[in-house]
DNA sequence: CCCCGGACCGGAAATAACTTTCAGTCGTGT
DNA sequence: ACACGACTGAAAGTTATTTCCGGTCCGGGG
């Protein structure tokens, strides 16, 4: 049995403040190690009991009886609440991210600054989806005798991916990749049929096309796009509305709209998963045991 | 003299992800500690090597072979690193929502559950991504005579979303779609050129042979997985590694991979277009102008 | 002016923590 | 069934931290 209490003797983040108001009782090596800690959490962070006092040209002893006076049972607490308070005002600063993407930027802030960017683009498109169309547009797939999913370009593999998630859990979905003969696809649609048209600018003739047709065959639309007052949702019975995020010159707008085209596609598909579970869940488990001789 | 040299080697808030992506690859006793370190870093962080082995109920060689596998030079350096990540979450946000996708759930939980997650995936992949990496591929790619890129079912879609992008920056890129095409493909590529492979489970049958090829022939080969130690990477200069989200029946692996692979494919993207910008900028120009009439 | 007392400081022993080594054990493939 | 390899924990070995103790410096009093 041990006697681990758990307890938090020691301040976190109020480290620098107590330095301060101590300072004036400290000797003067003492200050030093404390000025020392202060005015580098990060770099004491790294250092040994020796190594601290090496650099602040005192003796172990001294940095021991610091960290005592600040309140810590030893140097070695004391060091850990140092890593704490080196990662905490690491982490708060992350002004670049409100910037732009520069050409000039270094990989690190690029790989920053596009999570950032999408992440954002995860939350706005999350808050602003519309729950009840979406419940709409599951129960229309869930209950279709096929779908069709329509785009073009970047939105064009979204499609895919949708018709991918469709056809594992053996719903009849296709994609079809030429706008011809998605035209000549969406011919085929009668009511009761579900097709999903996929753009972000929502005025891609190629991806309208098909949904217009589809739409006056009798089938049920869903149109997904960032712009819910464009052409496309004039056959669309369902709109689903993905975030707009900024956009730039090296960073295209196909870029953040797949995100969240794709978050909404996710949502569209555990739903159709969860109401047709009981032959979806099977389906999977057999896609699964399929591939896994491909692996090696 | 001494040598610190203030060198950071592990990074302090992708150890979350970390554990996720190394997990497969430990033993038992390991992802216990794996496990502990995960679910409660502050409370770890206060725990000596000792105290950490008998909570965990293993040995204290256990529990610093699994910091080394987390990729710090000992079990000190971990509880440095895990002081930081509990200042970070405890200073942040942190309402985690932990609950899994359950077939009841309505759908504006399905909602708020998939942004979360791929939210994370995108944060704990920014996190964990090897810039030194990243970059050495982006350098290969931007001076490449051509780049193919393969892989197959969902990251099929990712290799064809990276092609569309490096395409339209008027570099050379094509992705088969057929792995016999791939293969045949992969000969063709000599010194200079470059192949990267995306798969996650790292074990793609299909995508390592490609890649074998083309490592053989002499083209710098880039390896994007969420297993950096699968066979695949055997075969690649380069490997970046993508964050492994947790996941279920109703979410499949497929769903969180593909938002870390986007990621890091948008990454190496705008790191080319930033390289090649002078080619870049009137050639992103140009595609845009020449699609705008095809928007109504 | 010299001596004494207290506080401060650093060296070094003592202790605790961490790391490495090694041998036993368990599972696995032949 | 056997041999092999991998995993694990006990203990030895090493390093870091804490404690102890003696020396030094300063200020005040004899």
């Amino acid at each position: 049995m041990s006697e681990h209490v758990k307890e938090t003797f020691p301040p976190p983040a109020a480290l620098a403040a107590k330095v301060r108001t101590l300072a004036p009782s400290m000797t003067r090596s003492m200050q030093r190690v404390a000025e020392a800690v202060a005015s580098d959490p990060a770099g004491c962070a790294a250092l040994t009991v020796t190594g601290l006092a090496e650099r602040t040209g005192t003796s172990e002893a001294t940095v021991v009886r610091t960290a005592r006076l600040l309140g810590y049972p030893g140097y070695r607490d004391l060091r850990l609440a140092l890593a704490g308070l080196a990662a905490q005002q690491q982490s708060g600063r992350s002004p670049a991210i409100t910037t732009d993407i520069a050409v000039d930027d270094p990989i690190a802030d690029v790989v920053a600054k596009l999570a950032y960017d999408e992440q954002q683009t995860l939350a706005d498109t999350a808050a602003g989806l519309d729950t009840v169309q979406l419940g709409a547009a599951v129960a229309a797939v869930a209950a279709a005798r096929r779908t069709d999913v329509y785009g073009i370009g970047a939105s064009g593999l979204v499609a895919q991916d949708l018709t991918q998630k469709l056809l594992r859990i053996g719903l009849m979905a296709h994609a079809p990749g030429d706008p011809h003969l998605a035209v000549t696809n969406a011919v085929q649609l009668r009511g009761g049929d579900v097709a999903v048209a996929i753009t972000h600018s929502g005025s891609t003739g190629d991806v309208i096309e098909p949904l217009r047709v589809a739409f006056e065959r009798g089938a049920t639309t869903v149109a997904i796009t960032g712009r819910p007052d464009s052409p496309v949702t004039a056959y669309a019975d369902h709109v689903l509305t993905t975030s707009t995020a900024r956009e730039s010159e090296l960073r295209p707008a196909a870029m953040s709209s797949r995100t969240g085209q794709l978050l909404v596609v996710d949502c569209l598909f555990v739903g159709v998963a969860q109401r047709t579970y009981e032959s979806a869940a099977p389906a999977l488990a057999a896609s699964y045991e399929a591939l896994a001789h491909r692996h090696r």
